[in-house]
DNA sequence: ACGATTAGATACCAAACGGTATGGATGTGT
DNA sequence: ACACATCCATACCGTTTGGTATCTAATCGT
């Protein structure tokens, strides 16, 4: 075996954990989380996860950098960033949002939000990881509105920052309260609401 | 003693044990709280636990119904409710929830969404009963904004049950999110956006 | 080709978990 | 006053938890 195949062969294993941890955590949150059961659904066993990873904490942590925060970034950050038209790609990629999720992805909630609910208060690491990704991930709405305010898209009394953060807080609010009904439909209504209200913020 | 102080005496347990439940589920979530947590930190036993309560996810829901819903009704809805001015009443809360909060309550959340976050997919009897809270509340919205718009106060184009919905996603998102920054300022701040937010629906 | 390192399986462990069975007080109804 | 129910403490139980020690292959560096 060459050193490619057999560092592809680590990695695969390794990245089995993540995406088994990855599923488990999002289902059960991370207290709930059963190292078991992780290694169940992968076939693994605990000499394979307890070398990758030193305990249970370091196992979250690499969830968070490298699934979660990949998977926001590919898939938000990115798109808003590189976008001419930043205030339409936001709009956008939030009714992509109402759409595209099916009931069950709702019922989990947001895999970010999760984590911080739970795990803010209790553990000072994820707290710290967690704050990063929600900061970048507003830095990108801020850049993107501030983008538009100079292009005359945005109304120029408007304070960027705040907005961003607000946007942030009512996405996350929306899916939050969505995991709640079981219904879509409120879920749409309430994202609905924060596209009217991202448009007050625009020029007519 | 006489049936009236043994029932007090009943019920001063029973209150400990809940006030104590509800404490520990606050800080831990609640798969996370230890029975033994909450009756070290009342100095009873297991045999008076389960003398009040069938098991843990019956002491979960009595501290839902008996404790949150009862703090949520008295601290907001009924308040609401109560209202010749509901909007304005709705802003004040809003500005007081932004002033009296100090940085310990703010990092452990919203103890009504700290529960639906972690609990909604996972048991059905706690996704109901905090759903019925959660329409409660939102109903109380919705009324307080339909009451001012026969008083001339807000925009008659506006629909007052969506809004109502998006009040309240955007004020536990603005919660969460604050719960991961360890300083008030930026609750404020997106506090400040979601009155805002209230104001545009309102006639100048 | 051979010693050293890495990957991962197996078996085991102490601690914490929620929950139960029993028994002794204390109070209640008649 | 006596039978009965209520309230709660003590001791215990089986299960699950995250974590460790050991051992065997396989692979790497030289």
């Amino acid at each position: 075996m060459t050193t490619d195949t057999h560092l592809k062969q680590h990695d695969a294993t390794r990245e089995k954990l993540l995406a088994s941890a990855y599923c488990e955590i999002r289902r059960q949150g991370y207290q709930g989380a059963s190292i078991n059961n992780i290694l169940e659904s992968t076939g693994l066993t605990k000499g394979a996860l307890y070398h990758h990873f030193a305990n249970k904490q370091a196992l979250g942590l690499a969830v968070i950098d490298e699934v979660i925060a990949v998977n926001l970034n590919d898939w938000f950050i990115q798109r808003i960033r590189d976008s001419a038209t930043p205030v339409e790609t936001l709009l956008d990629v939030i009714a992509q949002l109402g759409a595209r999720l099916d009931e069950e992805a709702i019922l989990l909630g947001c895999p970010l939000n999760n984590l911080i609910q739970e795990m803010s208060p209790l553990d000072e690491q994820f707290r710290h990881r967690l704050n990063v990704i929600l900061e970048d991930w507003q830095s990108a709405i801020d850049s993107a509105l501030h983008k538009s305010q100079q292009q005359g898209r945005i109304k120029p009394e408007i304070d960027c920052s705040a907005a961003a953060l607000f946007i942030l807080s009512a996405w996350e609010g929306c899916i939050g309260m969505a995991k709640n009904r079981q219904s879509i439909r409120p879920f749409q209504i309430c994202l609905e609401q924060l596209q009217g209200y991202i448009r007050s913020l625009m020029i007519l």
